[in-house]
DNA sequence: TGTACATCAGTGAACGCGCGTTCACTGATGTAC
DNA sequence: TGTACATCAGTGAACGCGCGTTCACTGATGTAC
């Protein structure tokens, strides 16, 4: 209602996309309505349209920043090869496998986001690719695009594992999945740094 | 509005429950409406709750499906590790990965699997532990416990590998990022048979 | 310094629509007599 | 053999609700004079 200080519509809108990226790898983006993230960001519906064309506009744009977020906390990773394994285990622990709001968005949304409409497969596609090229960027002397896709390949690989993980009602099975999964990725990065 | 032969209903309840299984891998489970399973399966919405309680009942129903009808095709393969490397390239196809209704149902809806209610994701592990045993009986002279959890995490890895493909853009990147996971799957087999 | 007006992020009610679910009804057939 | 009734899978309209989206309005502040 009043009229705020220049950058009040800007964090405002930070504050939607940010609550909408919880709210999405919590519920869905299916299933988490406009007015719902509107109200985790203390607004109002009527109020998104102000800030946003569309629902699919801000799930791009969510998915977006949910990946941008992501690189920047795998930037403070170890350097090399040792921070490669310290993503793995990080990845695959039982802390982010049941921290699903907070936790990685192709884990949560993976299979949802293929079913999205171009301009969000898109969105989704340069984010992953920044983060995965940072990531290969620690295999020294293997060449890029090659890099690129045994990274890719590993990720795939830990993405499906936290789902599986997460699907499972037998929880020791669920655990044990998680260790198996670390085994496999440390011997996919075994295998690709020693080519 | 005849009376009908006396396993018309079933046949019924089993069309809805096929149609049903396709419909959710191809648009998600919070995608696909009551109204349209039902004219999928030639029948009008009021029919449906004289097949099913619920549409939480006809999710782990149908999912239940998906996983047996998979069992039966795998039981299909060439008998010992052949038929695990069989399966592994015939999973990682461009072919299955283009087609959504007709392929995996973890492939397409396991992220959402894991945000249904209890007796869904039950559902869904029983059917995914008794089609993970089968497989994991090819590993001869690896214990049983060990085996199920290494083919578990191999099947994790495709099913995240699929996924991936389907969700990226650049389709020659997505190619690749098959051609990856056949490589990891095969050298995750070759890892538990040789132990 | 005080008043009139413009600005604009946000409000909240309303739109049409499809959701999951309920229910009175239909009508072809089997059964009873 | 012919008529009356029971059965019951399926129909289709309706329920209340939440969806994405629109819009007339609010009201605190900045600007103009």
């Amino acid at each position: 209602m009043a009229r705020y200080d220049k950058d009040h519509k800007r964090l405002s809108r930070q504050r939607i996309v940010e609550s909408a990226g919880r709210r999405f790898k919590r519920d869905g983006i299916d299933g988490s309505g406009v007015a719902t993230v509107m109200k985790d960001a203390g607004l109002t519906n009527g109020a998104f349209y102000g800030h946003f064309d569309s629902k699919d506009d801000l799930v791009a744009i969510a998915i977006s920043e949910e990946l941008r977020a992501q690189r920047e906390v795998f930037a403070a990773l170890e350097p090399g090869l040792a921070g490669i394994e310290q993503f793995v285990r990080a990845y695959l622990s039982v802390e982010h496998r049941d921290d699903r709001a907070g936790g990685c968005p192709s884990a949560a949304l993976l299979d949802e986001i293929g079913r999205c409409v171009d301009s969000t497969r898109q969105s989704y596609s340069d984010g992953i690719v920044s983060i995965i090229d940072d990531l290969a960027d620690r295999l020294v002397g293997v060449e890029a695009s090659r890099a690129r896709v045994a990274v890719l390949g590993m990720f795939a690989s830990m993405v499906g594992t936290i789902q599986l993980s997460r699907a499972l009602t037998d929880r020791q099975l669920a655990d044990e999945v998680l260790a198996q999964g670390v085994q496999n990725a440390l011997e996919m990065v075994r295998a690709d740094s020693s080519r």
